[in-house]
DNA sequence: CCACGATCATGACGGGGCGTCACGATCGCC
DNA sequence: GGCGATCGTGACGCCCCGTCATGATCGTGG
């Protein structure tokens, strides 16, 4: 009764079926091919042709995948949203006051835009920035989770009740625009960076530090 | 000798000549047209064909005027610059200090997009957002006006020198971004809004309105 | 081991927007 | 009033888009 000397199949047991992963493994490829193409011709520029040729697939095939350039744009904001998020929430949990969770999540934030930067904007024309994406899933998930741990984490110390809807939105449109401008200074500084927006979020422009 | 009593000219003399008068004319009412088509079909759908046949003129005249779509956009987004800095220049003459001019700045900002919206937008499909122009030069002049305005109230308050290039592209980050979240609330409160985020860049966390 | 059905890659095709260009009309000017 | 320059015009070719009929490949039940 021992099947341990017994493959009762020739084939190694991989427990998707082939055509599940090629599937998935396709959805990646043009994921990855589109990531290259915006980095290198820039967003506006690109063509569903482009994006699918790097693949080697067919220009059928990307439409079995994804409906437009746009939703495949919005596919790579809610991978790299999907990414952050867990180191939010470890920031969130590690947090003792509202001060150590915005430090600890603003320099996880420049940390990881640095990081991507480094490992797939190699090669970035000096031309047009990428569009912003604030209304895809995984990004309005992001937001959500943000003013969460602000509630959470100012009903903790007893501070009084502020409009944290605006809070979240100036908070995150601190940390997106300071990030930006910090990636375009050599070298790049994710902690003076981030020492600059903590601060002006936590003291305003009199708790800046001075140069 | 006198030329009281006669018209020289049968025809009324206006300054420029008819040519340059149709050319003048001809890209305002392509700007129009772009507006209207914008708003009515959001930026990515608007076609060239939609705007100039909004003209009444041939497609091939829009050509003479924009060399695309993006630059059309960015020739409205100037044009909405061009309007604002005026006031924002108003602002910096009459502060007396970094807070009065944060402050006037903020709302005079808040209530040039409150009118804006209800000038033009009135009619805006719930979808997707117009894009960001940010490098566009007369909004690169903005930032630039903000920068010398800061540069300037900052030293004759004798305060501690800081990052000025953070601190306007966070100020701005701020006002850009409360803005757009004010304008989704009904009703429309650019007191309120201005409020919030004067003292968000003022005194930070600590110095919120409280609700 | 085999056939059948489902799934999916393929690339050719029609549709449409883009940008150009040669033509003609209009304007400024002498 | 005539000439040259300027600019409106719309047809044209080009390219990209999204679809679809076809065939290949995989899973499955006999």
């Amino acid at each position: 009764m021992s099947n341990i000397a017994y493959f009762p199949k020739p084939h190694i047991d991989q427990r998707p079926g082939k055509r599940e992963r090629t599937k998935t493994a396709n959805r990646q490829a043009i994921l990855d091919a589109a990531r290259e193409v915006f980095g290198e011709l820039g967003y506006d520029a690109a063509t569903v042709r482009d994006i699918i040729r790097r693949t080697g697939l067919a220009s059928g095939t990307f439409y079995n995948y994804y409906k437009s350039k746009e939703e495949v744009f919005e596919a790579l904001a809610d991978d790299g949203a999907r990414r952050f998020r867990p180191l939010l929430r470890a920031e969130s949990e590690k947090a003792t006051d509202f001060e150590s969770f915005v430090r600890g999540a603003i320099l996880a934030y420049f940390n990881f835009v640095a990081n991507e930067q480094e490992a797939w904007r190699l090669d970035r024309p000096p031309g047009e920035p990428l569009p912003h994406a604030r209304s895809t899933p995984e990004v309005v998930a992001v937001f959500d989770e943000v003013r969460e741990a602000f509630a959470r984490v100012l009903a903790r110390e007893h501070a009084p009740p502020v409009d944290l809807d605006y809070l979240t939105t100036a908070c995150i449109a601190v940390a997106r625009e300071i990030g930006e401008k910090m990636l375009e200074r050599r070298p790049v500084d994710t902690q003076g960076a981030a020492d600059f927006a903590v601060k002006l979020i936590l003291g305003g422009l009199p708790a800046l530090p001075r140069l």
